[in-house]
RNA sequence: GGGCCCGUAGCCCAGCCUGGACAGGGCGUCGGCCUCCUAAGCCGAAGGCCCCGGGUUCGAAUCCCGGCGGGCCCGCCA
C-alpha cells in the first residue's frame, strides 16, 4: 500500500470494502462505512471491529443471532492481503492487520509525510481569529488566566495545523472601571514601582488595595444604615476580610500600600475613578498619559511572561483604540434606533429577552423559551460604554479581516457572550450567532486570594524550573549552563500540559504540587520519550545500525501496539480539531510515550540482531516523529537531551 | 427562583460526540527492577453500587427524564 496522510482510514477503508463485499454476496440491503468500523480497545481483538453486526442481525430477515450474522459475513468476504486474519466473535467482526504489509504502511507514511504527519487539511478557507487571554493590565498573570492563554494558544495552533489561516489576539482591555482602579492608585507610586523588577505585580498590589479600600468605605456606610444585627454581622465579617486583605498585601510590599493608602485618604476616590475613566475615553492628554504609562508596563511584561511560554500574538489590541476610533459610539447610536434600548437615569439599557423573542433568536442561543433573559446596561449614566457594548464594537472590528471569531473567555461569561450576540443580531449583524464562537472553559478553582493561595504564571514556572534542575543535577549528565537551559524547557511544556491535558469544560483544583508534577501523565514523561528515542538513534549511528530495516521484523506484541498508536494519531487530531478539544491530542501523546517507555525498557534495539536492529531503529525513528509532531501542536519543547 | 457546567478508586484524570467484548490511566500506599540504548522510566499488588432513581434498548459510565451534591451566572464589574 502507497503512503498516505491517515493509514488508519486506508484500514477502515478496506475493512468498509470487505464487509460490503460481504453483504452484497449475502444479498442484504446494508452499506457500511469507514466510520463503522470502529479502533479496538485490545489488540487481542485485531486493530477494527464491526459491531454493528450485533444490532443488525436481529433486524433481518429471517432473523438471526449476531454471532451467526457475523460468521456470515465473515465466510462471505473476498480475501484481502491487508488483513491476516478476520474473526467473528460473540457478534463481533474483528480485524487483525497483515503486520507485513500495515507495517510498512505505517512507517512509510510516517517517513514520508515528516513533520506535517498526522495533520490533515481540514479547512475551508476561512480565516479564524482566536482572542485569548485578554488579562486585565492592572495586575501579573496568574495561573487562572493562564488556563486562558494556553488553551487559546494551543487551540490556534491547532487550527493552523488543520490549514486555517489564524489570527491570534490579544485584547488590552486599557478602558473601564478596573484599569481606572488600577491606574488611580499608580498616579502616587509610579515612582516606587517604574524601576521594580516586576511591575505588574506591584501594580497588582496597587490595584487590589485601591479596590479593597472602596469595598470597605462602601461596608461601612452600609453599616452606618442598618440596625438589623444579623446584617451587621454579616457586613462586619465583610469588612474583616476586607482589612485582612490589605495587610496581606502590607506583607508582599508594605511601603507600597502605605503610600497608596495615605494618598487615598480623604480624596472622594469613588468619583474620581469614573473621572479618569471617562477622561480616558474621551482622549484627554493627561489621562492617556498617566493611563498609558501603566498600561504599557503592564503589557510589556504579559509580553514577556507569555513568550516565556511560546505564546505569541499577531495582533495586539488596545480597547482604547476601538472607543475612541467612534466604532463604539456607531453601535450605541445603531442600538438606539432599535425598540430594544431604553435610557434610565442616563444609562442604556438593551431589553434582552425583548430582542431574543422578536428577532426569533432565544432557541438558536439555547435559552428556554419560558426563561426571562436579563437586561444588558449598555452605558453608564455618564456616557461610558459597559464590557459587552465595547465586545460588540470589536467583534466587528475583528470580524474586518477574519471570517470566523473565536473568543477563549471563562464559562462564567456565558451569557454576557449570548447576550453580545443578540447586540450584534439587533443592529443587523444576525450572522454574528454563527460567525462568533464562545469557546468556554472551566474555572481554575481554589485560588483563594484570601488565604494567600494565589500564583502567578511566573511563579508557577520558576518553582518548576527549580524542581527541573535539581533533578538534573542529581543526574549529573548536564553541564550547568545546559541544566539551566533544558529545565526552562521542560518547566514551559510541564505547566503548559498541566493547564491543556483535561477536558475544558472541567474546573481545575488549584494544586501547586499536581501543576508542578513532573512525572507520569505530563510533559516531560512524553519529552522523556523522546529523548529517549533520540538516544537511541544517536547509538544507532554510532554502532552503524541505520534505520532502514524491513518493517515485517516488527513481531512484537508491544511494536504492533506502537504502529497501532502511530496509525491512529491523524485521527486524534482530526477530533481534536473537530470538537476544539486539545486534551485529546495530550491523551494520545501519553499513551504514546508510555507504550514506548515499555517497549524502552522490554526489547533491545540496537543490540537486537542486525536485520531486526534496523526494523527496530527505523520504527523508533516514526515514535520520534510522532512524540515531536504532536509536541509541537501542543507548542511544548521538543529536547534531544534532558 | 431561573439558567449553565461538573460528579468515574483515598486524591487527580481519560472514556460520554457515534451505546457493545472484563470501566482505562496517574498520584499516593505496598513489593520488585540501574555491571545493559538516560530510573523524569519499567514490572507487580491492593484499591470501583462509573452520585442516586426511573426510562429507552438485546445491551447504558455513555442517550432521555427526575432528583442529589459542588461550582458559576442572572452588576451602571469584566
Amino acid at each position: 500500500m502507497q503512503p498516505t496522510p491517515n493509514p488508519f482510514l486506508k484500514l477502515r477503508e478496506e475493512a468498509a470494502k470487505l464487509l460490503n463485499a460481504a453483504v452484497d454476496n449475502l444479498g442484504f440491503d446494508i452499506t457500511v462505512s469507514p466510520d463503522d468500523l470502529k479502533p479496538t480497545r485490545n489488540l487481542k481483538f485485531g486493530w477494527l471491529c464491526y459491531e454493528h453486526a450485533l444490532r443488525l442481525a436481529r433486524t433481518l430477515a429471517p432473523p438471526q443471532t449476531p454471532q451467526e450474522f457475523a460468521e456470515k459475513l465473515v465466510s462471505h468476504m473476498p480475501e484481502s492481503n491487508v488483513f491476516l486474519k478476520i474473526e467473528a466473535v460473540r457478534g463481533y467482526v474483528n480485524f487483525y492487520p497483515n503486520l507485513n504489509v500495515v507495517n510498512h504502511l505505517v512507517i512509510s507514511s510516517v517517513e514520508t509525510l515528516g513533520d506535517v504527519y498526522g495533520f490533515e487539511d481540514l479547512s475551508d478557507g476561512r480565516v479564524i481569529c482566536v482572542e485569548h487571554c485578554s488579562a486585565n493590565p492592572c495586575g501579573p498573570i496568574h495561573v487562572g488566566t493562564l488556563r486562558n492563554a494556553v488553551l487559546g494558544d494551543t487551540l490556534a495552533r491547532m487550527l493552523r495545523h488543520a490549514g486555517y489561516r489564524v489570527l491570534t489576539r490579544f485584547y488590552v482591555e486599557d478602558t473601564g472601571r478596573q484599569t481606572a482602579i488600577a491606574a488611580y492608585g499608580w498616579q502616587f507610586v509610579a515612582d516606587l514601582i517604574k524601576r521594580d523588577p516586576r511591575p505588574d505585580e506591584k501594580i497588582g498590589i496597587v490595584y487590589t488595595v485601591v479596590n479593597t479600600v472602596i469595598e470597605l468605605e462602601e461596608l461601612r456606610r452600609k453599616a452606618a444604615t442598618t440596625s438589623d444585627p444579623d446584617q451587621l454581622s454579616l457586613i462586619n465579617h465583610e469588612i474583616h476580610r476586607r482589612v485582612g486583605i490589605i495587610h496581606n498585601q502590607m506583607e508582599r510590599d508594605e511601603a507600597l500600600v502605605k503610600a497608596v493608602l495615605e494618598n487615598l485618604s480623604g480624596r472622594p476616590v469613588v468619583d474620581e475613578i469614573a473621572q479618569l475613566n471617562l477622561r480616558y475615553e474621551q482622549g484627554d492628554e493627561n489621562a492617556v498619559r498617566l493611563i498609558r504609562s501603566m498600561v504599557d508596563l503592564v503589557v510589556q511584561e504579559f509580553q514577556k511572561t507569555l513568550e516565556a511560554l511560546n505564546i505569541s500574538y499577531d495582533r495586539w489590541d488596545y480597547q482604547s483604540e476601538i472607543v475612541w476610533s467612534g466604532l463604539v459610539n456607531q453601535i450605541l447610536s445603531r442600538l438606539k434606533q432599535t425598540p430594544f434600548v431604553r435610557e434610565e437615569g442616563g444609562a442604556l439599557i438593551f431589553d434582552a429577552e425583548r430582542a431574543a423573542v422578536t428577532l426569533g433568536l432565544k432557541e438558536r442561543l439555547r435559552f428556554h423559551f419560558d426563561e426571562e433573559i436579563p437586561d444588558l446596561t449598555l452605558t453608564r449614566s455618564d456616557g461610558t460604554a459597559l464590557y459587552v457594548t465595547k465586545d460588540a464594537a470589536y467583534t466587528l472590528y475583528k470580524r474586518r479581516d477574519s471570517d470566523l471569531l473565536i473568543n477563549v473567555i471563562a464559562q462564567e461569561q456565558s451569557l454576557a457572550q449570548r447576550q453580545l450576540k443578540l447586540l450584534l443580531a439587533a443592529i443587523g449583524e444576525r450572522d454574528a450567532v454563527n460567525y462568533l464562537v464562545h469557546f468556554s472553559y472551566g474555572p481554575v478553582v481554589g485560588l483563594s486570594r484570601r488565604r494567600g493561595r494565589y500564583m502567578t504564571a511566573r511563579e508557577a514556572l520558576e518553582a518548576l524550573q527549580e524542581r527541573c534542575i535539581v533533578l538534573l543535577r542529581e543526574r549529573g549528565e548536564l553541564s550547568e549552563s545546559e541544566i539551566n537551559k533544558v529545565s526552562r524547557l521542560v518547566a514551559v511544556g510541564a505547566l503548559r500540559y498541566s493547564m491543556v491535558s483535561i477536558e475544558p469544560d472541567r474546573p481545575v483544583q488549584f494544586d501547586p504540587k499536581r501543576m508542578t508534577d513532573l512525572e507520569a501523565n505530563s510533559a516531560p514523561f512524553v519529552q522523556y520519550a523522546y529523548v529517549r528515542a533520540r538516544g537511541i538513534l544517536r547509538r544507532a549511528a554510532e554502532a552503524g545500525v541505520s534505520p532502514n530495516g524491513d518493517p515485517s521484523l516488527l513481531k512484537e506484541s508491544v511494536e504492533e501496539r506502537l504502529l497501532f498508536m502511530i496509525a491512529r494519531f491523524p485521527e486524534s487530531f482530526r477530533y481534536a480539531v473537530r470538537t476544539l478539544r486539545p486534551h485529546v491530542i495530550c491523551e494520545h501523546l501519553y499513551q504514546l510515550a508510555r507504550t514506548f517507555h515499555r517497549y524502552y525498557e522490554a526489547v533491545p534495539v540496537i543490540k537486537a540482531d542486525p536485520d531486526t536492529a534496523r526494523a527496530r531503529a527505523r520504527l523508533v525513528r516514526c515514535v520520534a516523529q510522532v512524540l515531536k509532531n504532536g509536541l509541537d501542536l501542543l507548542g511544548i519543547p521538543v529536547l534531544e537531551r534532558m
